[in-house]
DNA sequence: TATTTTCGAAACGCTATCGTTTCGGAACGC
DNA sequence: GCGTTCCGAAACGATAGCGTTTCGAAAATA
């Protein structure tokens, strides 16, 4: 590895740009976001910036994939127990005003820019529906789940209900709702013959 | 009812400016909506726009309420035929460019303002919901579903995962998907001890 | 006809953001 | 110590949207 000559480039202002990207997503939106307020905001020149990203669009990819919430990964011994403990995290996330801002905030972005959107699914997205995927997997293998269950849709049909109400019905985001998509998964995907065994509810 | 003097006010002109706006959003997005590009495109001058709407969010409820889209009100004798008409329509929706960029560019007005929220609220996202909650209700009352089910939960577990999948995983948003949805919601609500009925297919 | 109001079009001054450039100083390799 | 590169800060000209105002013409009432 060849060592440049020169003042090296600042990993501080580096980390300093794109943890204020995000703050700034949070606080006005991906479409208000500024390189001025960016630069300003870390203590950073607008040269520091543009010399490291050639575009918003491509500092907000890297931001966003700096973004590592802590998703829990539980293994309760049931698919109904790992599916609720990873549903209360979501549900923590949109109770969390600046997480559900930083969403709201993206989705836009989302539709406009390819590569944003793929930063966001492969990101803090991606990872928490990898956790939720292990969980069913996990039931398939134990056999409270059929074996040829969409584990894609299953996916789906969890997430998607705490997402449209957020964003669209603004409706409670809320135990109820999270409890009631996890039961009806697990209804629609139980084994043929099998009695539901609700141990936390039933829904809807 | 008393005429004012002077030139009335064109109603034409009104027409123009909220289906341009409607049409501006489509293109570009709400936040990248001006009020120059409204005037230009709907062939008016901006002082006849300011003299109706104070704001682009003020003309941009009024535009929002006048998005009336076709959604048909089945009736074919089960929940399940009535259901998947209305969500087959909300497919096409979907699958409409122009409907899906309009539904995508709301979403960060919504987060923005309330107002803007509660007209998509009421508007054409109010309509199918309530499309569909007869489709609910006519099922309970026929027995088909149980009487305890908690409609607002089953209109979400069908409308959420279309949106996003539609938003923000970018999966399919097909025949498929709202089958497994529907599915879903008819055996989580089903009557303790019927047997499901998959006349159109088994879920998920 | 006289008066009033709106019409489309254009220009106004203002502010904000863009991406670039310049500046003196600091941090490195040689 | 020298050359190079990056640093933060500031200013640059350009573009764009804001909301307002002005203009002569058109459309209504009285």
């Amino acid at each position: 590895m060849t060592r440049a000559p020169g003042r090296p480039r600042s990993k501080e202002a580096h980390e300093a740009i794109l943890r204020t990207a995000i703050t700034l997503i949070r606080e006005v939106g991906y479409d208000a976001l500024t390189m001025d307020a960016i630069a300003a905001r870390a203590g950073v020149g607008k040269a520091t910036v543009y010399r490291r990203w050639k575009s918003r669009e491509a500092l907000v990819v890297e931001a966003i994939g700096g973004i590592v919430a802590a998703v829990p990964d539980p293994d309760t011994g049931s698919a109904e127990g790992d599916l609720m403990q990873l549903m209360r995290a979501t549900l923590a996330m949109y109770a969390d005003p600046a997480s559900a801002a930083l969403l709201s905030g993206l989705v836009a972005a989302m539709a406009r820019s390819e590569p944003i959107a793929q930063a966001v699914r492969t990101g803090f997205v991606g990872m928490r529906r990898a956790a939720m995927r292990r969980a069913l997997e996990r039931g398939i293998a134990r056999g409270e789940l059929r074996a040829e269950t969409d584990v894609e849709l299953a996916l789906d049909l969890m997430s998607g209900p705490l997402f449209w109400r957020f964003l669209v019905t603004g409706g409670p985001v809320d135990q109820a709702l999270a409890q009631g998509a996890v039961q009806a998964v697990l209804r629609a995907s139980a084994p043929d013959g099998s009695s539901p065994h609700p141990t936390e509810g039933r829904a809807p």
